[in-house]
DNA sequence: AAAATAGTCAACCGCAGTTCA
DNA sequence: TTGAACTGCGGTTGACTATTT
């Protein structure tokens, strides 16, 4: 047998398949704490029984704070169209274009809508595809009024739409009135029956994030997980320590399967990484068993936050009312028992994202 | 109501390019 | 200069969900 490339990783000793919510707030704790120098090294640092690839693919596709969630406008679909005439399946440099959107999402974007859209049949789709697409997607592109980015260009010019995404950067960084990311803009209305637009209200500008890796609301609105049930089981101090110890600089996770460290850690899932989250949340408020658990939980949560203490009489509600206007900062919440894993600007938004089923409405308590 | 089919998308795989000792 | 290590990219798969029969 040849030397060949050494493999990446074991495949029998690391854990494949949909990710965990658990798994999802270590890598997303992890990252926050320790940014993501060297892939291949971070599972094991981390605590995760993945292979590094599949962390950076979790993290780029899925994770990543500054991901833009939900369909894809039409104007996006026409620029995507136009961009893929440009640069053929140059599916990352085509969502270079669209902050927020992620290669994987275009691509899956482009072969389950837009091929088909454009009426295109498997066996015309092989080969230099940018070459064939130009006399189809001419007819699309007629239609495009374009995202606001690309409009008014030459069509399929590809140095120029380079050109138009790099002021297109700077003018948004100009113009988000988040822009610094320590800066939380409080809304005048708040809007206590939605708790992601709340959330977005909070949501840091994502140029900034790329130097940050702090923030981390995007799994929140993510869809698409696997996940089936929503735990509201109260973690014990122990878990809650384990899931956000990486004191260790070279924390050393076993390897082969350990039922403990895994049952520890997967018996903690106050991550749902979408935004089933608040579906199940609101399914759970609405029945006998989760009105009781919420109340149990929240009971938890605000005794381990230290509302119990000063504000004594504050409910779920008034809680989130509290931090949002800024009477109650996100410093006099955190509590010893919790180990902070971002120790920046927003750990307010991560304990929004971490238990999203807090109480958001009348309805919950 | 159940089975079949189609659609969607997260995740995996392998290769190519880049970096670094 | 070379080759191993690492990252990033594009193609593909398979699990899950929705829709149709």
């Amino acid at each position: 047998m040849g030397k060949g490339r050494t493999p990446c990783c074991d495949k029998n000793k690391v854990k494949r398949g949909p990710w965990s919510p658990a798994e999802d707030l270590r890598l997303i704790t992890f990252i926050q704490k320790n940014g993501h120098d060297n892939w291949r090294a971070l599972p094991k640092q981390a605590g995760l029984l993945r292979c590094g690839k599949s962390c950076r693919l979790r993290w780029i596709n899925y994770l990543r704070p500054d991901l833009k969630r939900g369909n894809f406008t039409r104007e996006e679909e026409d620029s995507i169209i136009r961009l893929h005439e440009a640069w053929g399946n140059k599916w990352s440099k085509i969502a270079s274009q669209f902050p927020g959107r992620t290669d994987n999402e275009i691509k899956n974007v482009w072969n389950t809508h837009l091929k088909k859209k454009l009426g295109f049949k498997n066996s015309e789709f092989c080969g230099d595809e940018s070459k064939e697409l130009s006399s189809i997607t001419s007819s699309s592109s007629s239609s495009s009024s374009s995202a606001s980015f690309l409009s008014g260009g030459k069509p399929s010019v590809a140095g120029e739409l380079e050109h138009q995404s790099a002021d297109q950067e700077t003018s948004m960084a100009n113009n988000n009135p988040h822009h610094d990311p320590c800066i939380l803009t409080i809304p005048e209305e708040l809007d206590l029956d939605s708790p992601m637009e709340l959330i977005n209200q909070f949501r840091p500008d994502p140029k900034d994030l790329k130097e940050l890796t702090s923030s981390s609301v995007s799994s929140i609105e993510s869809n698409g997980s696997s996940s089936s049930q929503l735990d509201i089981s109260r973690p014990s101090e122990e878990q809650m320590d384990f899931l956000f110890d990486f004191s260790e600089p070279n924390y050393d996770i076993p390897l082969e399967p350990d039922s403990d460290f895994w049952n520890t850690f997967d018996g903690f899932v106050p991550l749902q990484s979408n935004e089933v989250q608040l579906n199940q949340a609101e399914a759970c408020k609405s029945s006998n068993y989760g009105q009781h658990e919420n109340e149990k939980w929240l009971s938890y949560l605000e005794s381990e936050l230290g509302l119990d203490q000063p504000t004594a009489d504050c409910t779920g509600q008034e809680f989130l009312a509290q931090v949002t206007t800024g009477q109650l900062l996100p410093e006099t919440f955190l509590c010893d028992k919790m180990p902070n894993p971002a120790a920046e600007f927003d750990q307010s938004l991560d304990y929004f994202q971490m238990w999203p089923f807090l109480p958001h409405n009348n309805s919950s308590i």
